[in-house]
DNA sequence: CGTTGTATGTACGCCAACCCACAGACCGCT
DNA sequence: AGCGGTCTGTGGGTTGGCGTACATACAACG
């Protein structure tokens, strides 16, 4: 995997002038937990593509109850109605854990997707990537239970945030998956006795991956092998 | 709504020139229940613009488990990864009802995304649908119970089949809905005795529709509520 | 250094859906 | 008429996650 100046492999994926293009546009800000960056039925003002954070997208559902459907970090964007070519939000759009992210006007965004076949055509993969985890997340949220969601939101969480450690407590991973805090407290001790992560407050590490992965349900390598082929 | 010669919506809503031109490269086909349009991973052939058949597109997991995440009639398509660059598809395409559908070639399709604009725009507003169906669908299938589920799914049904009637055994909606056979038959025993649907060996018959929404949960509301102000 | 708030761990009854097994009902075919 | 296949209905024991409630642990701050 190369590095590039640009943080953000959607961007860095761009020929040079359309990306730079693109960065013109942007303006970095500082994403926080809990942030709420767009709720449901509100209007897109920003797209966004995120370097260090990640993000969450959330369906609500009888208002007080929510299941997480994608995670998003520097590999992806936030803002996909936009393509196409619709400025309303039906997800909530939230911050998961913290760090930077390229930030975009809409208006903008509109205007670059006119100007780049690249980013179009870049964008329209990507959400084709978005659909295959949609679909797999269904299923895996219907068939498999919580351990197994559990080290396979850990493992997703890690690829994007790039990163062994966040701050995440028992709660708000249960909204994520959409079960009690009890369960996720339950779930997670069990990783725990396996010395698959480790746990403090919030403080989450993850110490196995291997193990994870072998915890986890295949849902984790079913999508990283439905899409691999796609991308290059 | 007014009729139109066309009978599948996402065509008949493109300007005259652009429709003539989509039909010419479509022939007609007949799909009969079970046929398998396409499995997981295999090349994109064709797509369908479903006339009066309803199709299914589903997530299979762990080999022999199934969720169905979409039904498609005719004001969809099937072949989208088409558009988003992509020939292989993510989801086993079954038909579950039978009918017609206009079938036209990858790449004959390819050619006229290149050449109506108002195809392309078309499509980008269906794909959006699919998005929020998709998320709606993870959400509901988590939360709600199978009874719910149930009336939610026929009422689908019956809005994609403009029909009060189609043929499907509790087998069949079972691996729909991701749930044993029995689980279909205590559900559907159910709303067979507040007489809202009839069924007799796979033939069943909507009789109640307000009394099916009351029993549905609010998905099927708030689908409707996400989409509605996008499609003009 | 104790108080307050947040985070995690544990317990108990409950229920929807699970697995498995079997019984009836209806259709078509010989 | 009888037989076999398909479809639907019923019963009993199991379980994962739910709702609720309570108990502990740690941090931060006055």
């Amino acid at each position: 995997m190369k590095r590039t100046a640009v943080a953000n492999r959607l961007l860095a994926g761009l020929p040079r002038k359309d990306c730079q293009r693109l960065l013109a546009s942007c303006e970095q800000v500082e994403l926080t937990v809990a942030d709420i960056l767009c709720e449901p039925a509100e209007r897109i003002r920003y797209v966004y593509f995120p370097v260090s954070g990640i993000i969450s997208l959330v369906r609500v559902v009888d208002d007080h109850t929510s299941l997480e459907v994608e995670l998003i970090g520097n590999e992806g964007m936030v803002g996909i109605p936009l393509i196409l070519g619709v400025n309303i939000s039906p997800l909530r759009v939230i911050v998961q854990g913290s760090g930077a992210a390229l930030r975009m006007s809409a208006a903008s965004f509109d205007r670059e997707l006119g100007l780049s076949l690249a980013l179009r055509r870049e964008l329209n993969r990507y959400i084709y990537v978005l659909l295959v985890q949609l679909a797999q997340t269904a299923a895996c949220t219907r068939f498999h239970q919580l351990d197994a969601r559990l080290a396979r939101w850990l493992l997703i969480a890690q690829d994007r945030a790039h990163s062994n450690e966040f701050h995440l407590t028992h709660e708000a991973l249960g909204r994520m998956l959409g079960v009690r805090r009890v369960g996720v407290t339950k779930a997670a001790g069990l990783l725990q006795k396996h010395k698959l992560v480790s746990y403090s407050r919030g403080d989450i590490t993850i110490l196995d991956r291997a193990g994870l992965e072998a915890v986890s349900c295949g849902c984790y390598r079913a999508v990283r092998d439905s899409y691999e082929p796609v991308i290059e």
